[in-house]
RNA sequence: GGGCGAAUGGCGGAACUGGUAGACGCGUUGGACUCAAAAUCCAAUAGUAGCAAUACUGUGAGAGUUCGAUUCUCUCUUUGCCCA
């Protein structure tokens, strides 16, 4: 019998979906539509094992919604600005759009070898005109509505590379390109202003049923809601400061007062330019970094001033004010009151500076004499030392008893506040979308006209300039603007801004007025199923649901806020780490093993190290290269395994034994399928006879919801269950049972592997349309059911009995099977527990 | 430090609302085929004792609820992720 030879089978197959346009979806009015979107790739040169497995895991799903009949859209596209482009084309001399292009041809074959159902007539790519022309159109929208703005920043500046970084870019306080001490600077910067629809994008988490809930208290976190208290602290001292606004969320400690901390970045440092101390500490400041965490982890440190603020509660009580390092000109009024005994950093703080520390709060199982010594006392308890909170417990009681003194002293407010900051999307590079705003020669801000758009980014520039090379394209940069001579922002916008609407993008991709139509939008969004990785959590995410909320601002009811009805985080593909004697990184492909435990390497024979299993990185040179493996066991192979060993939302091992498991699989079923065909054909029947029918209803249904649950690896189970099953009881089965279930079993098939199935329908159906099977109610159950006796709970034995037996006969039954007889003589029965057609429970004393 | 998960054979992992623990795969062992090997096929495979039927133990540790707990509750240990 001929081997199944996947690799022409799959390309007549991919070449069969491409010609006929298989995938492609299109607006139908009244029916039920499933939009299937997994995240979009960057462009990075080749696609690697954690794209073959988001899009294997999308893929799955898009065919089984297919194939239960619903108008499926599954697009593909390419997140195609961004650094890695620009650092490429700065080491070899290239062109970013040339190196991206290049690119995306490259990785779109690969992708199609997978199999993949993807419409490709609908793909896009951020990094084209006819994409980001729509994107500067919606910067000009949003700042119509306001939501748009611009304001001095600290930023993190490397200055050896000149330019601007992300938090995650700074490593220990150094950058993670060049290693230089990253510094705080003041840069004027584009924001989006996300912080406006906190609560609404809080709130909105809570209707988010179909999202893990690991991603929705990761968001909760992130956004940060906290209630607490405005308070004006009077000011006594030599300057022209009457009182300082600070925000706090534990009120009820006002009595443990102790300081009054600002940022160096307070209105009021102003008054201390000239100061060489204050500018020398200032100049401290600057080194720790603006991330919460580096922070948090630096030491305390203040500049002492000769103010004294005065306790609203006790005006008698003159506290110290200083500039402090870990307060943030961002977070409250950049003021907070300093509390040592009840908060860590006010406590640190205030033994470095030898300041009072007067403990209010008590735990439960103290007195009244508590005293906070080595640290400070935060968890919660009652208050003492503190007039009329006295007794309270706290937080809670305590806190609202004592905003309500302050809100009625007029001495402050209660007030929300919200730990999301605006989106920063000011970018100070090249490769990105240009931003659509000029300025005119006293630089005031100039919109863009709309019929001037797209601003097209210059092409084949010098990229080997100092800090971001769209300051030295002068021609580029000016620009007519209503027959004014203007200069063209060279700020380029955060890639997140790319990937936050491109989902609405994919419903109307050839719009060419604006970004979508209305219509596609109404029919096609929400995403049904998002599926990417859970590295995303937090951002990507949130900037998309800004999106939504940005777009529907002013526009009421125009569409649903949520972009992702449904939420599905996918775990990392993993392989073993390898080093060499040097310790250096060993690929896996350059390393051999006889008996997998020591390994060599092929080329001197010497011993390598192996290491922890890792996410695939190529860094860490443990990759497994997915073109190099759809090449040696075809692409339903690939799916198929990548689906197998684990749970889609936790991490998987590479393993090449499973590899060839799944091979052998595809080989081994291929043999199958054509020995059930030459059965069904030869029409022979047996005189044993096994159920057919009742096995694959029971498949159905326990394999459709499996796959609803995304429990692919239990699948995979199931198939390779079946293939036993079929393979043991192949001549036991009846010809025209075969016939009605079989092609069923492939239906089930075809979603995981398509080419193989694909191939095997055609040899038991002449083009007929094929539709997800549904299980028939009269074959799930059996007549007869097992029933498992237990003794005292413990199992002892196990029978097979007619279903719905009468108790009494039941019980008869039960005592006659040998072992439980055996087990009960010289003792008795003072209780049964029957729980129907399962089990029968006999306490015994 | 805070929040949220997780812990099941040699390994990856199954187990619906508490009701047969270990499905399925990998690995290992034995056998068939072969001059031999690979491939393929068959069988065994949680642990302990036993030739065996079988018995007992067993889902990180300890307690609790229950006729019955991998599943629920509490305490602890280890570990992962996110935030700090």
């Amino acid at each position: 019998m001929d081997r199944y030879n996947f690799k022409s089978t799959e390309e007549k197959w991919q070449k069969f979906w491409d010609t006929n346009k298989t995938f492609k979806s299109s607006y139908e009015k009244g029916k039920k539509k499933f939009y299937c979107l997994e995240m979009f790739p960057y462009p990075s040169g080749k696609i690697h094992m954690g794209h073959v497995r988001n899009y294997t895991i999308g893929d799955v799903l898009a065919r089984f919604k297919k194939l239960q009949d619903y108008n499926v859209l599954h697009p593909m596209g390419w997140d195609s600005f961004g650094m890695p482009a620009e650092n490429a084309a700065k080491e070899n001399n290239l062109d970013p759009k040339e190196w991206t292009e290049k690119n995306i041809s490259i990785m779109k074959k690969q992708l199609k070898r997978l199999g993949l159902s993807i419409d490709w007539d609908r793909e896009i790519s951020t990094c084209s005109p006819s994409y980001y022309k729509h994107q500067q159109l919606f910067f000009l929208e949003l700042y119509e509505k306001g939501l748009v703005y611009r304001k001095e920043n600290y930023v993190n500046w490397d200055p050896k590379e000149q330019t601007v970084l992300a938090n995650e870019q700074v490593i220990d306080g150094k950058g993670w390109r060049s290693g230089a001490q990253v510094e705080r600077k003041k840069l004027n910067q584009w924001f989006f202003n996300i912080s406006k629809f906190s609560e609404q994008l809080l709130d909105g988490l809570d209707g988010l049923s179909e999202w893990p809930n690991k991603v929705k208290t990761m968001q909760k976190n992130w956004i940060g809601k906290s209630f607490g208290c405005e308070i004006d602290f009077k000011i006594k001292g030599d300057l022209p400061v009457e009182s300082i606004k600070c925000f706090t969320t534990r009120p009820d400690t006002l009595f443990g007062f102790s300081f009054l901390a600002l940022s160096v970045d307070h209105p009021l440092s102003k008054h201390f330019e000239n100061d060489l101390e204050f500018q020398k500490f200032k100049n401290e400041c600057s080194k720790t970094g603006t991330t919460e965490e580096s922070i948090a982890q630096a030491e305390k440190i203040g500049f002492k001033t000769n103010l004294k603020a005065l306790n609203p509660l006790d005006p008698k009580m003159e506290v110290p004010v200083y500039f402090a390092n870990f307060v943030l000109m961002d977070y409250g009024f950049g003021a907070v009151f300093g509390c040592p005994a009840h908060d860590q950093r006010d406590f640190e703080f205030a033994k470095k500076y030898k300041l009072n520390i007067k403990t209010v709060v008590r735990p439960r199982d103290k007195g009244n004499d508590f005293q906070v010594k080595h640290e400070a006392f935060i968890e919660e308890g009652f208050m003492i030392n503190s007039s009329f909170l006295d007794g309270l417990k706290t937080p809670g009681e305590a806190i609202e008893k004592s905003i309500n003194y302050l809100t009625e002293k007029k001495l402050g407010n209660k007030k929300i506040n919200f730990r999301l900051k605006d989106w920063g999307i000011s970018r100070q590079r090249y490769w990105g979308c240009p931003i659509p705003i000029a300025y005119d020669k006293d630089g005031n801000v100039v919109k863009v006209p709309k019929s001037m758009l797209p601003i097209k980014l210059p092409e084949k520039i010098n990229l080997n300039t100092k800090g971001n090379p769209l300051d030295h394209q002068k021609e580029w940069r000016n620009i007519k603007i209503d027959g004014k001579k203007c200069t063209l922002e060279t700020d380029t916008l955060d890639t997140f801004v790319d990937s936050s609407w491109y989902f609405l993008r994919f419903c109307s991709p050839e719009n060419t007025t604006y970004g979508f139509k209305e219509d596609d939008i109404k029919y096609w969004m929400p995403v049904d199923q998002y599926i990417g990785g859970v590295e995303h959590a937090i951002l990507h995410l949130l900037y998309s649901r800004f999106f939504m909320q940005a777009l529907n601002y002013e526009k009421k009811n125009f569409i649903s806020t949520e972009p992702f009805k449904g939420l599905f985080t996918q775990g990392m593909v993993c392989h073993e780490t390898y080093k060499d004697e040097n310790n250096k990184w060993v690929s896996p492909d350059e390393v051999f093993s006889e008996n997998g435990k020591d390994f060599f390497k092929i080329k001197d024979k010497k011993k390598v190290i192996v290491g922890t299993s890792e996410s695939m990185s190529k860094s860490k040179k443990n990759i497994i290269d997915p073109e190099k493996i759809i090449d040696q066991y075809g692409a339903d192979a690939v799916r198929f395994f990548i689906l197998s060993d684990s749970p889609p939302e936790k991490d998987v091992q590479w393993s090449d034994q499973g590899m060839i498991a799944a091979y052998k699989f595809v080989q081994k079923f291929w043999i199958l399928h054509k020995k059930i065909v030459e059965r069904i054909k030869n029409k022979e029947r047996k005189s044993k006879y096994v159920d057919l029918a009742i096995y694959t209803n029971k498949l159905i249904e326990k394999y459709t919801f499996s796959l609803e649950k995304f429990n692919m690896n239990v699948l995979i189970a199931y198939l390779h269950e079946t293939y036993n099953f079929l393979n043991k009881e192949i001549n036991n089965l009846d010809i025209k049972d075969l016939e009605e279930n079989y092609s069923k079993i492939l239906v089930l098939m075809f979603p995981v592997l398509p080419h193989l199935v694909s191939e095997c329908l055609k040899d038991i159906k002449n083009n007929d349309k094929i539709t997800w099977p549904s299980a028939r109610k009269e074959f799930l159950e059996d007549k007869h059911v097992n029933i498992v006796i237990q003794i005292n709970g413990k199992k002892k034995s196990l029978i097979r009995i007619e279903k719905n037996l009468d108790e009494k006969i039941l019980l008869e039954n039960v005592k006659k099977d040998k072992k439980i007889s055996n087990f009960l003589e010289n003792r008795s029965v003072f209780k049964h527990i029957i729980v129907k057609n399962k089990l029968v429970n006999l306490i015994v004393k």
